[in-house]
RNA sequence: GGGCUCAUAGCUCAGUUGGUUAGAGCACGCGCUUGAUAAGCGCGGGGUCGAUGGUUCAAGUCCAUCUGGGCCCA
């Protein structure tokens, strides 16, 4: 971990007035020392400063804690680490308990976040315990534990603890920037080999090179040292109890998302010793304590509240710039304390997981404005069961006595397409960023691939420039659905854009069988994308707009729709009718698109509604789509779902035909049916003889001829229209028995019509 | 090493309490169209459901073990 000293260095401190704790303070007992001893009634959040054990001495039985009764004794030196070689118990991933289970409390303590390297290590070190590496060590070796001692002050140094020899006191354990650069031992390194060497007593000197912790920033080795802490007492007031009963509660309202998500921040409650809440570092929200000559600490709720309440004025940088004071000018102190000018500010700040931990009560309950509280859901990575989740739970457990979310909902984490995480000491050379992809596809397109994924496990990114050629590039799959969808918004509002509906709009018991079926599909989209919007399951509405669009809308509804849109009068009735329809679709689909396409809904939308790319509205403003009872029709459905099942199987008969070159598009051809006369189909024969007047358009063929009943199955025949006789309407591409002539020349008749209407 | 978790076509996902020959879209291949055209349509190939063993009349689905991936710990 990093030297305190280096710590922050450049760096400022908060300007922003922070989250205070979110703890009551006045249930905060003060710490054993002077005077002290007595707790607060009600003993809400148990902070507790804890001694600094002896890890040298072996002989003391373990305390129970709050009994310690002893004074703080910070700063006690005890081990220098950065030279001794990699500890072998640590590759060989054995296994450290604590002894007493009741001093373990840091151990589980979660690593500081973002510093990677030592920091794993160091949390133990800290622990005012005997629990420090180098006794691990001592023990792997058979050394007696007295044996293994150094006490080293904040400089690095060793200190005259009336022990140290005295040539050696005052000599640095760290290397100089100096003896770095020429590769050389630090001088107390160099002093205790050549004390060892003068009483024979240097078993073995060699140089190795070892992966021990370095400071991540400044490369320069660290320092491990136990030091006092700070903790909170979880179960004495009975916390833990609290935070396990609401993790119950809200698996029994499915508020863990996914359900397997109360496991994992059920163990991590379950397990996690006391709360070990203070940092020794230069940047952060300091700890409210006071400690006079002796190093007695001082610790009170209303003084705490008091120097909060300076600090919402003037920043967290007051507790560093003053004096003890100046700070507690106008405050008034407990009778026991001493006077304010014999105080000094402590050192400590508080564990950053207080500052997220609380951000529930400083946002959600402090803040003005429509915030409510609990929240309706936090959402993080997996990772934070244990982190973020977690230590939100424990300050609202302990100070509102209830979880501060009523669901929490956890993601994956982005590997690469062979599901592997991606790291920059990998295969990739760039660690890829939103702003990469985006670049490249637009956020449109980055949203969609988002939404694609089921977050809930592993999400799997294509590498940009490795795969920007690969057509399976997860990526580029995901831009081509993302055109569909667009291209067909762009059809919709093209067709659209003589329709007014409240003028031409078709009543919905009126529409035609196929805008009817068109408009129960709609209304089983909206109500599939709406339950799967609810549930989180974004990848659902991914798979249900692609598949409509593609099949519903593309290759049925749409493609059939041309005829009507394209070659039949402006306000024939039929027209009119699929219109309609579009016009519901269109706006549906916008709308359940918007919280992913966000722009090309936008746009779409403004387009559908002005005419103009940008207007002052907003589809984001516009309410959740409803879908009215009547929109749903099962029979209809099932109807035309059987006729289109018989359009499969035209589409397969046509296709040796095209393929010997016979006909091009399907209106080249002429269709024979031959219903089976028993059979489970025979109900066919009837569906189809009642709507064989609408085969032909659903078929997008020239004509469908119905013929007796035979067999037990359908059979379809297919001939060319070039062979029937007919001639092609050059209008309406259609083949027809005869055409008639008129001012634009030779039609059809139904386009005879539609251009004299 | 431990806890949690995932593994179904090239890719992303469906597969209800175990029950026909495991589905969809995209991608791919072959055609068509040229009035959604830096578009559209049709047809087709493709999976021993990570592996092994077990329970069962029947396993993608249940159980065990293993392999591989991910997160958290050690």
């Amino acid at each position: 971990m990093e030297h305190p000293l280096r710590d922050g260095a450049g760096g400022s401190r908060d300007r922003v007035p922070r989250p205070c704790l979110p703890v009551d303070l006045g249930e905060v007992c003060r710490p054993p020392g002077p005077g002290g001893g007595a707790r607060a009634p009600g003993g809400q959040a148990a902070l507790r400063p804890d001694l600094d054990d002896d890890p040298l001495d072996n002989s003391r039985q373990p305390r129970h804690r709050g009994a310690s009764g002893g004074r703080l004794r910070r700063g006690r030196s005890r081990k220098r680490t950065h030279s001794g070689g990699r500890c072998p118990a640590r590759r060989r991933g054995c296994s450290r308990r604590p002894r007493n289970p009741a001093r373990g409390r840091a151990h589980d303590e979660r690593r500081e976040p973002r510093r990677p390297g030592a920091a794993a290590s160091l949390h133990r070190s800290r622990l005012p315990g005997r629990a420090g590496r180098l006794r691990h060590h001592g023990q792997r070796h058979r050394l007696r534990a007295h044996r293994a001692y150094g006490p080293v002050g904040d400089d690095g140094r060793y200190l005259d603890d009336g022990r140290i020899p005295a040539d050696l006191v005052g000599l640095s354990t760290l290397e100089s920037v100096e003896d770095l650069a020429a590769k050389k031992p630090s001088p107390a390194n160099l002093a205790v080999l050549k004390k060892l060497a003068g009483v024979n007593a240097l078993f073995a000197k060699q140089k190795l090179t070892h992966s021990y912790p370095h400071c991540w920033r400044s490369k320069t080795p660290i320092v491990f040292r136990a030091v006092d802490q700070w903790f909170v007492s979880l179960d004495k007031a009975g916390h833990r109890q609290v935070a396990l009963r609401e993790i119950s509660a809200m698996a029994a309202a499915h508020g863990w998302l996914p359900a397997w998500g109360e496991a994992r921040i059920r163990a991590a409650v379950e397990s996690r010793p006391d709360w070990c809440i203070s940092r020794q570092r230069a940047w952060g929200v300091p700890i409210p304590a006071f400690y006079d000559e002796k190093k007695n600490a001082y610790l009170d709720a209303g003084v705490a509240r008091a120097v909060a309440e300076k600090f919402a004025v003037h920043g967290t940088n007051l507790w560093y710039n003053g004096t003890a004071a100046e700070l507690l000018a106008g405050v008034t102190l407990p009778a026991h304390w001493p006077s304010a000018t014999a105080l000094t500010c402590g050192r400590d700040t508080l564990d950053v997981w207080i500052d997220s931990g609380s951000t529930h009560a400083a946002v959600l309950r402090r803040a003005q404005g429509g915030t409510h509280w609990p929240a309706d859901l936090y959402l993080e990575g997996s990772d934070q069961h244990r982190g973020w989740f977690q230590s939100s739970l424990w300050t609202s457990a302990i100070a509102f006595n209830a979880a501060p979310y009523k669901a929490v909902l956890t993601h994956g984490f982005i590997v690469g397409k062979d599901g592997k995480k991606i790291s920059k000491s990998g295969q990739y050379e760039k660690p890829p960023t939103s702003d990469n992809y985006i670049a490249q596809y637009g956020a449109d397109v980055i949203r969609w691939w988002i939404a694609s994924q089921d977050f809930r496990e592993d999400i799997r990114v294509s590498d940009l420039d490795k795969d920007l050629k690969n057509p399976s590039s997860i990526l580029n799959v995901v831009a081509e659905s993302y055109r569909l969808i667009r291209n067909t918004l762009r059809y919709q509002l093209s067709n659209l854009f003589d329709f007014d509906p409240t003028k031409d709009a078709v009543p919905v018991a009126e529409l035609d069988l196929l805008d009817r079926w068109a408009l129960h599909q709609v209304a089983v989209l909206v109500r599939d994308c709406t339950a799967a919007y609810e549930a989180y399951e974004f990848h659902r509405v991914y798979q249900l707009c692609n598949q409509f669009c593609s099949v519903t809308l593309s290759a049925i509804y749409h493609d059939i729709l041309k005829d009507r849109l394209y070659t039949l009068g402006t306000r024939a009735r039929l027209r009119r009718s699929s219109q309609t329809v579009l016009h519901h679709l269109f706006h549906s689909l916008v709308r359940i698109l918007a919280p992913v396409l966000t722009f090309t809904c936008d746009e779409a939308w403004s387009f559908a509604t002005s005419g103009r790319e940008f207007t002052d509205g907003s589809v984001h403003l516009e309410d959740w789509p409803v879908v009215p009872a009547e929109w749903f029709h099962p029979a209809v459905e099932a109807e035309v779902a059987a006729m289109l099942r018989v359009r499969s199987q035209v589409n397969e008969a046509i296709e040796p035909q095209r393929a010997a070159g016979k006909l091009g598009k399907s209106l080249d051809a002429a269709v024979t049916l031959t219903p089976p006369l028993s059979g489970e189909g025979s109900g066919l024969t009837d569906l189809l003889a009642r709507h064989a007047e609408s085969l032909a358009e659903l078929f997008i063929v020239s004509r469908v001829h119905l013929a007796a009943p035979s067999g037990d199955k359908l059979q379809v025949t297919i001939q060319p229209c070039a062979d029937t006789g007919n001639r092609r309407c050059p209008r309406c591409w259609r083949w027809v028995p005869s055409v008639v002539t008129i001012s634009a020349g030779e039609v059809c008749p139904r386009c005879a019509d539609a251009l004299q209407s």
